[in-house]
DNA sequence: CTCTATTTAATTGCGTACAATTAAATAAAA
DNA sequence: TTTTATTTAATTGTACGCAATTAAATAGAG
């Protein structure tokens, strides 16, 4: 880590963020066959993947899982029910929260997504351990970024 | 990692790509109050980084390092150009080639950047040890990627 | 109860990402 | 040399991602 001048640090290859940055493209992108396949981008699989387990949400609780705003989710979410997988409907109790249902056909679409996960995981090959301390990182990552409002600016 | 069922793999608490693609996201947020004040976006904070160590380079050249096409290139180094940190011309060797120069105003920049690893580095808070695993693991998985033509679809 | 502040989703606008296509230039083959 | 194939950047179209604004609904204060 010795610098050999004061721009050493601005290298790209000394950067954590840009390899975080490419790999989670190209993530995505060996997701691309297999979600082309069921007709899904990749975030409108990760919306399907919290909709199977919650079968409904708002909007809002849905964007904190996913960390996206309504600026994204709102047509997002618009596609899926067109896609027929979901509907939208404003909560009676609270107008102002819109409920995100899934549907039968969108509990059925989880079938043929089933093996996604283990086709991309062959793709990645990462051993166990890697992939686990892989995970646990990132997550310190993301925890610490959201707390971190004391980020020392 | 004993599965309950066959969905088990499918919840987003499970995936590793899910924390990659929401950590990317969250550190290029870390970056935007300090690249606004020079008024780069990271995309273009990252090709700044490849000019002000190559001082010239082609397009393609730059995507294979980025891992960016001309889609996204050639938009970007248009508003790069208009901002004055860069040339685009083509090659008279080849003129099929693109060739991006540095501009003494772009060398400038550099200056202004400096402090910005340093800065997010500590916005994001790993252990130096820590850091470099993550760093490892990420290149690795890129590598694997790219080489694995060879993936087992 | 009324007025104000807050919460929430939708909208707008800009900047990526990237697949697919196009067009120009060069290289390679016949 | 002429034709064909390849290489390269630009263009086009779709889908995010997100900041900023808007509008509607609800909660809270007086």
């Amino acid at each position: 880590m010795a610098k050999k001048n004061k721009y050493e640090a601005l290298k790209l290859e000394n950067q954590l963020c840009f390899p975080l940055y490419a790999s989670a493209k190209e993530v995505v992108r060996q997701y691309k066959p297999f979600l082309d396949a069921l007709d899904l981008t990749y975030t409108q699989y990760i919306t399907m993947m919290v909709m199977w387990e919650k079968k409904e949400i708002n909007v809002k609780e849905l964007g904190e899982y996913l960390y996206l705003d309504s600026g994204t989710l709102t047509p997002l979410l618009k596609k899926l029910e067109t896609k027929g997988y979901i509907t939208r409907n404003r909560s009676s109790k609270d107008e102002r929260h819109l409920d995100v249902v899934i549907t039968p056909l969108g509990v059925e679409l989880r079938e043929q997504a089933v093996d996604i996960p283990q086709k991309v995981g062959q793709c990645i090959c990462l051993e166990p351990e890697e992939a686990q301390m892989l995970y646990k990182l990132l997550y310190k990552m993301i925890h610490q970024m959201n707390n971190a409002n004391g980020c020392k600016n």
